[in-house]
DNA sequence: CGCAACAGTTAGAACCTATAACCATTTCGC
DNA sequence: GCGAAATGGTTATAGGTTCTAACTGTTGCG
């Protein structure tokens, strides 16, 4: 497992482009990716990036398990408690970074398919909520509410009516657990 | 209100930019659109569609108060039926159109405001759902689980467990009436 | 030491949005 | 009806993007 030196710089040019992206997604969303941005942020020149990703697709889709993994850790950490502590948990994650959760839960491009193993970590997490929550109608409910007021809070669409989401999210999720 | 030849034109023509823009919307998403492919499409060259909008963002916001302006049609014309009914309809709505939907509900792009008629619209759809729930707890309630339902399921975040999301959306709407 | 792998460069093709300048036609005021 | 203005269209162009190709220098390994 020695790693040389060539490996080490790799890696660490690609985290470090990887950085940059996510500052532009959270600034101005994934449409707004530009590779080449992130090159002349880096002192590099344009084609200098294909070296590290294919290309903007691939970055994305790394970025996307990236997302994936941040998530299914921040669950994992929070295993064993109950489902109101891991709503709050996970919502406080997506406000952490709302694009960062709306690269997973937000608007799918068609034809895009998530990479295979988005799924292995997904099943992860719900494996997570599952044994928080006994029951699969159970965790299916408490996702699914969670979700709803989730992408409503994060898309704004709260903005104009005076209450609190989290106190919407615990009433919705009282009589689950 | 004698239409001028003129005006008949041009809202002919916006309409056929718009019939365009929808449907590379339903194949690609919307960060797809692209004004040049339209003019292409209806022999025109480039620069002419900027006659009938301002810029590409101009469109999509065109786009969106039109979405907008469809579901609270379709909501409207159920006006009266009870929530299930109304989730059904508006599941359809969706499900007919995913696009059209996440252009609504979906990934918001940061710093982009919908324009402020949209509000409008979106709350006469509120005072629709509040005539069938009573509430303003359960229209809320009924609002984010049907939301919830219906990004995860035409997200594809439903794709590998095998069971009828129009089941879960019933299940999770029974409590409520 | 020598050579191959690698990181970076510039050049360029094929897109995109958007503006500018220009032309022909249609419409409107007089 | 006539002339001016508004309108719809064009091409040229600037500047942005992704991405490929070809080339250069440097690094690191046998």
């Amino acid at each position: 497992m020695a790693e040389t030196p060539r490996e080490r710089y790799r890696t660490q040019v690609r985290a470090e482009i990887k950085q940059h992206a996510w500052e532009q997604i959270a600034n101005a969303g994934v449409s707004a990716l530009s590779l080449n941005a992130i090159a002349k942020q880096m002192g590099l020149s344009g084609p200098a990036l294909y070296r590290y990703f294919a290309g903007r697709d691939e970055l994305i889709t790394e970025l996307i398990r990236d997302a994936y993994r941040s998530l299914a850790d921040t669950v994992r950490a929070a295993a064993g408690a109950d489902l109101i502590a891991l709503a709050g948990v996970i919502r406080d994650w997506a406000r952490a970074d709302p694009q960062r959760y709306f690269l997973i839960y937000g608007t799918p491009v068609p034809g895009y398919h998530a990479p295979a193993d988005t799924t292995v970590i997904s099943d992860e997490i719900m494996a997570v909520l599952l044994d928080a929550s006994g029951t699969l109608p159970r965790v299916l409910s408490f996702w699914t509410r969670l979700q709803g007021v989730l992408s409503l809070e994060l898309a704004g669409h709260f903005a104009g009516m005076a209450f609190d989401p989290a106190l919407l999210l615990a009433d919705e999720l009282t009589d689950l657990s």
